[in-house]
DNA sequence: CTTTAAGCGAGACGGTACGTCCGGTCTTATT
DNA sequence: AATAAGACCGGACGTACCGTCTCGCTTAAAG
């Protein structure tokens, strides 16, 4: 859900790996300059040549190594995924689920961030659209413990689909910033979790 | 929200323009090619040498009248969203979502048909993007007519966000199928419609 | 026979298609370039690289048009071809010979010179050693008159095999300086062809 | 001029040297894998990658031991030099020119031999130019004794130069089959002996 | 109907990026 | 401390597309 961690994630385990050897400041580089490359062109701009370039490493190190750029994204989403974060925890569902999709939203929000780039590639790479997928499967595990908050505290009726609920909570969001690109609405994230909130009372995910 | 309109679209369109004239012709031959192109090969094989070659039509051609891959998908789409379509109505708000979703669902399922390669065109191209926003837009309007005949109905509360509830009711199903990507499973588009129309019933969107 | 030819050739041959267009003006400037990276630098400083930029053309446009190496070679040794060269006419075929074989002597004493060079791509490419074939081909039966002109002054003994006359006078040249590589020896284009006029003259080739 | 010679030399040598010590092994296998991926795939398959895998040993130890291609070249031509030919005693001087020109002929007839590699190579490298000269001398050197053995016959009037007279008889045969590049005609070792001898019985060499 | 100008076919070019191969050097780990 | 394995740098290769340009030729539509 926080499309920020990511790249906190690159640079993270960048510099953890930047142990001394070559080869691990060589891969320390090439990926701190695949972020700074999204963040900064999109993913259009994130060429293997200009991911070298900023590296300050060669052409032919790259494709080495990585083979090509989807190769980097999944070297890049596996390296984002090795954080420690955690789902916000408001002592209510709505609450949760409204910290979570502002989470999202501010990731998204801009259109020209790390996430919608990441996102845009995962069309274009395979590899990428995997690691992608693992990405975010990892963060709705992380979050199944918002639902059983909400059950253990009698708001919902147990046992609940926590990923059912987490998608409906969070997937408007996604959508109307990724597909739709209306523009952005700063109430839209609490709109979600209210309604999401209001069904799962309701006993939708039940 | 169906998804295999725009397919149908443009070959509809491209008949009714075939009239005549070269210029007609070669429109109708070079989007044919874009689409044929798109579902073959999907974004990446969707380039101006394919397009023109398919369309036994010179490059340079295509240059001039669309200037680009996106001009071209602007095209398209405009030559899209001029249907007939109209939303299922099925007698109760959650068929009729459900229907919807699975329009929605069989467009997507497959991760290779025409309207993947079109969404993942607007990670591409800013007018394709644009371009995506307005057939979506007309679509949410046309079933704008399924939340107000629920409302009429009695289902819902009256008045109801119908916009929000649309959103609600398909957004989990494109973000299981693009964004998460995890495997198609058939009782999605019936599930997000039940939860979603058991929020409305609750008034969530009202 | 005259192996600096070739290199008059090109100029003459790029000086006369100069005749305006864009293709003849490139065409002219790659030849150009080749000649003189082959004097410089020898054949292994012939890259498709360096020719683009020594002509001020882009790469793929020589790609386009030569394909490879042993194209521009191709092209260059044809356009050499074109040339009005005449053997020379002293008034005795052993005359004639050292002549000839001086020219040849001249054209590869240096090693470093431009038939030295099309001669070491020829051991490269296919299509180099087909055209420089046809090019000393092409002098071979230009210097057949040199043999029925000392057939003619009763010299030697008709009728004589042109061929084999002349490739034993200057194959010795070739020989010593291309292949033995031993010092130049001023003498050497004499001592050839007073060898072969005299085994001419006991009628060794008739 | 025996040119298979340099193959057998190799072999020869190669066989002669695995006396035990991993370092002449190696060196054994390294030249082995230099003369077989000659014959396969000619100078230009003669990478140091190719070589290296192909004699089971790492890159790194032919660069240390051979520092590049041309020092690979050198060493298996001086190992090739290093045996007992001598040349052919057939009672007179046409003949053993006519059997010296056919070893030359097969050698290089089929354009696809170890000779002709090692010639081609020889144009790329100067170290190799210059061990492939110092192979030559070695071999003319020891023809001498023909020209000698032919003058103590009476044959020809002595004293005879004997290298100018070895060259003219040999030169043709090299400038046709790796210059011109004709198709080999089988007479031609026969024919430049025959011219050589009579030139030679003329006095010409004397 | 004619004419006339917009549109098309054809082909070359400059340019960016791709992914590969190879030469040669340097670093790391091993023994 | 020496050496084998492996990673790196650098240069060239040949390809695919992109988008631009210039020239003729067709042909659809205006007069």
């Amino acid at each position: 859900m926080d499309s920020s961690t990511p790249a906190s994630g690159i640079s993270e385990g960048a510099a953890r790996r930047r142990t001394g050897g070559r080869s691990a400041r060589v891969r320390a580089e090439v990926l701190d300059a695949v972020g700074a490359l999204l963040l900064e062109a999109g993913y259009d701009g994130l060429t293997v040549d200009a991911v070298a370039e900023r590296a300050g490493v060669h052409r032919t190190t790259v494709y080495r190594r990585w083979r090509d750029v989807g190769g980097l994204l999944v070297d890049v989403l596996d390296a984002a995924a090795d954080d420690t974060w955690t789902p916000p925890d408001t002592g209510s569902l709505e609450g949760d689920l409204a910290a979570l999709n502002q989470e999202v939203y501010e990731a998204l929000a801009s259109g020209t961030g790390l996430t919608t780039a990441l996102i845009a590639a995962s069309f274009r790479s395979a590899e990428a659209a995997e690691a992608l997928g693992r990405f975010w499967e990892d963060r709705y595990a992380r979050c199944a413990v918002v639902v059983s908050r909400a059950a253990a505290r009698g708001e919902i009726p147990a046992p609940a689909d926590s990923r059912a609920l987490l998608v409906a909570a969070t997937a408007p969001v996604y959508h109307e910033l990724l597909l739709l690109r209306t523009a952005p609405d700063p109430a839209l994230p609490g709109r979600a979790a209210a309604a999401t909130a209001a069904a799962a009372r309701a006993g939708a995910f039940s």
